[in-house]
DNA sequence: GCAACGTCGTGAAATTTTCCCGGCGTTGGT
DNA sequence: ACCAACGCCGGGAAAATTTCACGACGTTGC
């Protein structure tokens, strides 16, 4: 291990995907993983002591999640080279990865050498996205479908997310301290404006463009 | 490789996570892994072709997913023994499993250690289940939610799948030969009968239970 | 045979969704 | 300073949907 080696921390909560990470680093000379998280509170906690060159993380994780985790992590050092590695394949992850820091965002589907090459480009200061999602990207600018952080002023993405949590319209009116009658109103404009003509729609949207994502739902 | 090694199978479509099963079993001795596969037909034809002493399975998969792939293999070798290994951690997508004829089932979580317990107890004949599974049983047997796949009719389940799918009450009562109001009927009925209020929270209740999945979305 | 149940449908009441409207405050340009 | 544009809030009423009660029909199982 020379002085020169990149060191790299790995971030994912499934320890099996870990030990996949490494086994194909460990092949490349010049990289050398120095940690390891399993979450997003301790990536942000490894990165502060250990102020790895790189940092490969997952997305979906229990607690604070990859975006926020990348986000803390940047705002923190905002020279942080963030490369997410992860099995969504939506265009909507990696707007909100690469808005909120990231340099790269490759899926676990692409075979090990693509990682190796993101890898190698993130460290060169380069930006690597895959292939699959600048195709998934381009389609989504062609059919035109709206994203929902885009369209929605805050007021109806609050709503939204209310909505998608589990509360009914009388709830979130509550919480909200406005009549349940704006709260319906809001309900049938966030239809409107992205699109979808029936709340199972609204729900498989918001799940596409990653504003509710399958973990949550164990908190329910 | 002494002639007495188990042969094992892999799947699952990310070639990290293969990477990483093949590291940790590779420490074992007794173990081998003769093949991979990426997907459910893939692993099917080399189940055929290569009759390995057990199978290690991931469910969410491009074209046909896990539990139709445990389904068709048992159906061509009763005695087949297969370990479902998985992100999710919802009882719904065990107790698919389980009944599709899988011998266990390891959430991702879990540390590699107990990948590898349960590799050997599939092997020797047990049954294999994650303790936090069981515990995730155990809760919705208290709270008494409805597996949705027992108390709906044969009717009932298929007009909820339709209804996930994006189909609109028109275009279901179509495809269904039924008036559009019985689908509205059904519709309500179901809601009651899973005791949810709205669509949304029918939506997250058929993620939970594992009748949606997500990758079902990119097809939409 | 008949009781129980699943399926399909009607009709009418209850509720929700949707559309149109106005008021109010903030922002930004002229 | 003014006005236009927009976000935010909610009322009212029409339109659509959801829900409930009810009956018919066939099948299953005692």
């Amino acid at each position: 291990m020379s002085a020169a080696d990149a060191t790299i921390l790995l971030v994912d909560d499934h320890s099996v995907v870990r030990e996949g990470y490494r086994s194909v680093l460990q092949k490349q000379p010049g990289l050398r993983v120095i940690a390891e998280a399993a979450d997003g509170a301790e990536a942000y906690r490894l990165y502060k002591s250990e102020t790895p060159d790189l940092v490969i993380m997952d997305l979906s994780m229990p607690g604070i999640g990859g975006i926020e985790a990348v986000r803390r992590i940047r705002q923190w050092d905002k020279a942080a080279r963030i490369l997410v590695f992860t099995m969504h394949e939506n265009a909507g992850f990696a707007v909100q990865a690469i808005r909120a820091g990231a340099r790269g965002y490759v899926t676990k589907t692409s075979p090990p050498e693509s990682l190796v090459r993101a890898v190698k480009d993130v460290l060169a200061g380069k930006i690597a996205i895959s292939p699959d999602i600048d195709h998934e990207l381009a389609l989504s600018r062609i059919s035109g479908e709206s994203s929902a952080a885009d369209v929605l002023t805050p007021r109806e993405f609050e709503v939204l997310r209310l909505l998608l949590a589990e509360n009914t319209t009388e709830e979130i009116a509550e919480t909200l301290h406005v009549s349940p009658k704006t709260v319906a109103n809001l309900h049938s404009l966030i239809k409107d404006k992205l699109g979808v003509g029936s709340d199972i729609e609204l729900v498989r949207l918001a799940l596409r463009q990653g504003i509710l994502t399958e973990v949550d739902l164990g908190e329910a």
